[in-house]
DNA sequence: AGAGTTACATACCGACGGTATGTATGACAT
DNA sequence: ATGTCATACATACCGTCGGTATGTAACTCT
């Protein structure tokens, strides 16, 4: 068998592409659902290839979430901010939902990317994409006063919760509401708890 | 080795056990964390008995998680019904995130039954039990009016989703907030899709 | 030209989900 | 009393999978 050269650039390019693809059978399959052996066929390699990449099938799902996560954070993050946080939010929760509905089919369910890495894990990682995002996007709305005095943490766990929850319905159900609803709803949930 | 005698009664007592004990380590290892092999060693028995009362694995946590949604829906099921549904619905909110909060050690959380089970089955089972006092709760208050007009099924999938996630938070917090702060902001997102 | 590093492949292990089969026990019909 | 049959398990085994240890061809550097 032949071994490509052995250079660092050949080397990043071999685990971009691990990544990619194991990306994608993690999307199809689910995470118990694709092992090591068949993320290696895919790329026409073995399994100790894989290994070599990676520490664990964990540190895959990682590196798969985190490009998955720097997507999603990259469309977000292109919202452009004005002077009105209130308005400024309502785009970014649009935006998200937006891109979720658009690309459900090539991303992993967050509920399973929570349940395989843990919490806190899930958590760290998030916190410099998305979740990042929209914490500071609440947090111009806290400091602005704009809304109720809840606890920090409790509000961006809840509104990034439920703009997960939402986006894995809108993934999962049949045709009974339309994407314009859900964000109609998401909108009067953030208006229930303005000041 | 001795053999239990073969009557029904006993056959029952013993997939009971069976059941409780796995929902103990489901809720303590997870479900990927606890082997049949083990599940049976805790009811001093072999494999073997356990593919004698279940089918597969996923029987078992089916089993497990039926009885777990048994004890929330008798808990939420025991708030009386008045002539005000929204305070109703309060009501039912609260009661389910403290049982939650009261039993979260012995119960597994929802988003690794979901994982692991599939959405769809997962709704099957749950539509039986506290999703269907919900949704019964939620139909009043559309009926009387109390709330916009959203799609009902679009209601029952968010409000539910809001509920878990709430719990799921509360779960696996540190103390960032309290269960009234979270009481409060449910309260308020019902608040936001008042009519 | 030899040594060391890189980028894989190969072979193997233990754990686990699942299956096939054996078997002791009691119920029941004769 | 005895043979028959279903019940309630135990035992043994298989394939798959995560992970590890080791081998090895290709390239780089001295």
């Amino acid at each position: 068998m032949p071994v490509k050269s052995p250079s660092p650039k050949f080397a990043e390019e071999t685990r971009d592409t691990l990544i990619q693809e194991a990306l994608e059978l993690f999307a199809r399959h689910g995470y118990a659902g694709t092992s090591i052996d068949r993320i290696a066929e895919k790329v026409n390699m073995t399994k100790g290839a894989v290994y070599y990449y990676f520490s664990s099938k964990k540190e895959v799902l990682i590196a798969c979430y985190q490009r998955q996560a720097q997507w999603v954070a990259e469309a977000v993050g292109a919202v452009p901010e004005t002077d009105n946080p209130w308005d400024d939010t309502l785009r970014l929760c649009d935006t998200f939902l937006d891109f979720v509905v658009s690309n459900g089919r090539h991303t992993m369910p967050l509920q399973e990317v929570i349940t395989f890495l843990g919490w806190e894990t899930w958590r760290d990682i998030d916190s410099s994409y998305t979740m990042g995002t929209l914490a500071h996007t609440i947090s111009r709305l806290q400091d602005g006063g704009w809304l109720k005095p809840y606890p920090r943490n409790l509000l961006n766990s809840m509104i990034y919760g439920v703009l997960v929850e939402a986006a894995i319905n809108l993934a999962s159900s049949p045709d009974d509401y339309t994407l314009q609803d859900m964000k109609t709803l998401v909108a009067d949930f953030l208006g229930g708890m303005r000041a």
